[in-house]
RNA sequence: GGAGGAAUACCCAAGAGGCUGAAGGGGCUCGCUUGGAAAGCGAGUAGGUCAUUAACGUGAUGCAGGGGUUCAAAUCCCCUUUCCUCCGCCA
């Protein structure tokens, strides 16, 4: 959520910045004659309230010496109705600004690339030698079926299209690469590993910016409004300190979860329909930090290398982009994505998403932090990337180590996962 | 799922319509004392949010959360949440 005195103060920038995104932001011209109104009735209705109670103070005065309190009681009787048509009035804004801030995304940062697709986004650098097939690789989806990894036919049945049912090697490839990231991210790079719920509550989702607006892209549980399958391990991991005021001493605070996450995958109908690159039900492993405003975005850096350091592991070639504008994330103001080489797609693939979303999801989730024991809360800013995306880092393996014979090679430091075996097949 | 009980500041805890911006402890901070510490003594210790102000301040809110009754609510009424105990059901 952006600060409403920020808006206010500094209108026609935050329009400028907003609108480097996709999307019509005209409505925030109501912003600003809602706030007006807001501060005007508060100033008034605040007024009433301080007289009332100062008369109800000498009622109470005045009872205990016994002196007449009527012509007291008499002098209330039109405040009490003002207040209550003023507060009335006041809830009713309160709620139009929430729902317009809520609504809103965040800035983006003043550096990000101009720009209105992926078309636009740059390329920060590019990490290993993409294979060369000496022979015509099968894509993942063929070798999985040939290999007996994946049942798919069988997925379908039990749940429907996009979900997939993992066998025999397959589903422990899947467990191994969960398994390697979370020891990589909690021995190396010193995260500190949480096992939420797959199923948070609305104010999760708001807090991190799934809702209102996405509303349709989240699986809400049958019977029950206020459940949603997580869409990413973000939401319960950062909504994990909402509502906190943490140490600065503390900060920057690091967390990793593995979760499945549920998607609708609403409006992506036609895309990425072979395969597991686009599955209502996936797994994840998610890197989560809170620091300073002031380093946030070295933060990003760290949280990014973090997030490659496990394609570097698996001798994944892979590139990084920076988003432009118009293709960040909703809460985020500066996105790295990690893209994976995937010979099947004869290009890269997302397979992990870096952001800084600087107060925005902190303001949202009310997370803050004290400099010192005395000072006053700050909102902390918030990070999150993929460390990595377990289905897609699986199809990428499957894809990029598959050899002439058919079978696939699994990447040296896998092995000690995969029972000490040196191949899938 | 059923039946009871509870929720007060960093922690424990009193309070049962106005004198409670919340007794009393503990903890913490500062001071006295000491060679230094402990003990003892004294003082301080509601934060957050919103509004207003150039600022110092001032006002509103605030006793789990949300409504309501009343001139006045921690205190009375309603709803919600969480926790505890017992029963049921279970991994």
């Amino acid at each position: 959520m952006l600060d409403a005195k920020y808006i206010r103060e500094n209108f026609q920038e935050v329009k400028e910045r907003l609108e480097l995104r996709n999307g019509d932001f005209s409505y925030l011209h109501n912003f600003l004659k809602l706030d007006e109104e807001r501060r005007e009735i508060i100033v008034e209705v605040e007024k009433l309230k301080a007289e009332k109670n100062n008369v109800s103070k000498l009622i109470g005065q005045y009872k205990r010496e016994n002196k007449d309190i009527q012509p007291l009681l008499e002098e209330m009787d039109l405040d009490t109705e003002k207040i209550k048509n003023l507060d009335d009035r006041l809830r009713q804004i309160d709620e139009k600004i929430q729902q317009l801030l809520l609504m809103t995304p965040n800035l983006p940062n003043k550096n990000v690339p101009r720009g209105t697709s992926e078309a636009d986004n740059k390329e920060v650098r590019k990490v290993g030698n993409v294979p060369n097939f000496t022979f015509k690789p099968l894509s993942h989806w063929e070798l999985a079926e040939k290999l007996d990894l994946i049942d798919f036919d069988r997925a379908t049945k039990i749940s429907g299209s996009r979900f997939v049912v993992y066998k025999n090697l397959g589903a422990k490839l899947e467990r191994a690469l969960i398994s390697f990231m979370l020891d990589v991210h909690t021995n190396e790079h010193h995260y500190q590993e949480l096992l939420p719920p797959v199923i948070v509550n609305r104010e999760c989702m708001i807090g991190t910016g799934q809702l209102p607006k996405f509303e349709d892209d989240a699986f809400k549980l049958f019977n029950n409004t206020n459940y949603f399958l997580v869409p990413t391990a973000e939401v319960p991991v950062t909504n994990f300190l909402r509502d906190e005021i943490l140490d600065a001493e503390n900060l920057p605070i690091s967390y990793c979860a593995y979760t499945p996450c549920f998607r609708q995958e609403a409006g992506s109908a036609g895309r990425d329909t072979r395969g597991i690159i686009r599955l209502h039900q996936f797994n994840k492993v998610e890197l989560v930090k809170f620091c300073k405003p002031e380093e946030s975005y070295d933060v990003l850096e760290q949280l990014t290398r973090d997030a490659e350091r496990i394609l570097q592991l698996l001798e994944l070639p892979y590139r990084v982009e920076e988003l432009c504008a118009g293709d960040l994330g909703f809460s985020s103001a500066k996105t790295y994505d990690l893209e994976v080489w995937l010979p099947s797609y004869n290009s890269y693939k997302e397979i992990s998403s870096c952001s800084n979303f600087e107060d925005y999801q902190a303001r949202r989730a009310n997370i803050k932090f004290r400099r010192t024991p005395k000072s006053k809360p700050e909102f902390v800013h918030t990070l999150n990337g993929s460390g990595l995306a377990i289905g897609r880092t699986w199809a990428a393996i499957v894809e990029n180590y598959q050899q002439e014979d058919g079978r696939i090679l699994i990447p040296k430091v896998l092995r000690p996962y995969m029972g000490g075996l040196e191949y899938i097949g």
